[in-house]
DNA sequence: ATTTATGCAAATCGTTTGCAAACCT
DNA sequence: AGGTTTGCAAACGATTTGCATAAAT
C-alpha cells in the first residue's frame, strides 16, 4: 500500500476515535511501516530520535485502541509493534526467536487458513467465546542464532 | 494421571538439571495440577499462603528451565503458568479473554492439528528457522464476560 | 559438611502518569 | 479560546536479586 494511502486510512482512523493526527504519530506509523518485522519502541526510537519515549508509548496505546497497530507480547523485555493486518491487507504469523527475541512475520497456505478458521469457530461456540482474533506463533531460534 | 507419578516425573526432570525437588516446588506443583486453568503467581499464593513470593517466582522459573511448567505470556498484568503439556499428555491450546484476562484450555480436531503441524513444518524450513514449540490462542471475551 | 533453596527487603526496568508548556482547529 | 498533545521527570508495579539463614543430600 502506498504511504500517502496508508496516511490517510490512519487519519480516519483516529478521527473516529477523536484522535488527532500529529507529526509524532505520523512519525510512528511512518516508522512502522518501513520496518520489516515488529519493532520494539527502543528500536523506534532509534530511528525517530526527534520523539520523546513517553509519546511513543501514549501513541502506540492510542493507536492501538483505534486499531491502527498491533501490540506482540513475548517472552521478551519489549512488546513489539506492527500495522494491523486490517491496514496491509496482510494476513500473517509470526516467527519467535528465543535466542535474540526477533519476530518476524509467515504465512500459511490459504486452504490451511480456511480450515483453521473453520475449527476456530466451531471451537469458541463450544465455549461460549466470542473470538475478536487470534494469535498463531512459532516459537524457536531463527536464521541467524542457530 | 495420578499425582504421585507426576511428582515422581518432576523429580526426575529436576535431578536431571541438578535442582532439588523441595516442598516449596512440590507445592508450587500441586497448585498447578490442582488448577483447571493457567494460573497467575498471586493465585498460586493465594493457595499456597505458607509460600514466599520469590521463592515462587524463582522455583517457576526453574521449572520452566526443565520443561516442567510452560509460561503463557498475555497482555495481562501478570504471567500464567501451566504443566507441561508432556507431562499431561494434553496437546491444547488457549482462549484468552481480553476482558478479565482468564485464560482456559481449547482443543483443535485431530486432523486440524495434522494439517497445522505439516503447514508449520513447511513454513519453518522456508524461513529456515528451527521450531521449538507453537501457540495458538485465541483471542477475545470469554462467557463470563458477554 | 557442602551445596542448594528460602525469605525478606531492596533493586531493576519496562511502562505509566502528573503537570506545565506547546500545539492544533 | 478550548480542547488535545507533548516532554520531562517522577511514580508504578511485576519481576529479579543480594544476602544471611535454613534445608536437602
Amino acid at each position: 500500500m502506498s504511504a500517502d494511502l496508508l496516511h490517510d486510512d490512519v487519519a480516519l482512523m483516529l478521527r473516529a476515535g477523536e484522535h488527532r493526527y500529529t507529526t509524532g504519530r505520523r512519525q510512528v506509523v511512518a516508522a512502522l511501516h518501513a520496518a520489516a518485522n515488529p519493532v520494539t519502541i527502543p528500536q523506534i526510537l532509534e530511528v525517530e530520535t526527534s520523539l520523546a519515549q513517553s509519546s511513543v508509548y501514549r501513541n502506540l496505546a492510542i493507536l492501538e485502541e483505534v486499531g491502527v497497530v498491533a501490540r506482540i507480547v513475548t517472552h521478551d523485555d519489549h512488546a513489539r509493534y506492527e500495522l494491523a493486518e486490517k491496514l496491509t491487507d496482510d494476513h500473517h504469523h509470526h516467527l519467535i526467536c528465543t535466542t535474540c527475541g526477533a519476530v518476524s512475520d509467515f504465512e500459511l497456505p490459504p486452504e490451511v487458513e480456511r480450515t483453521l478458521d473453520s475449527a476456530f469457530t466451531a471451537s469458541a461456540a463450544a465455549a461460549n467465546f466470542q473470538i475478536e482474533g487470534h494469535r498463531l506463533d512459532l516459537i524457536g531460534s531463527c536464521a541467524n542464532c542457530l
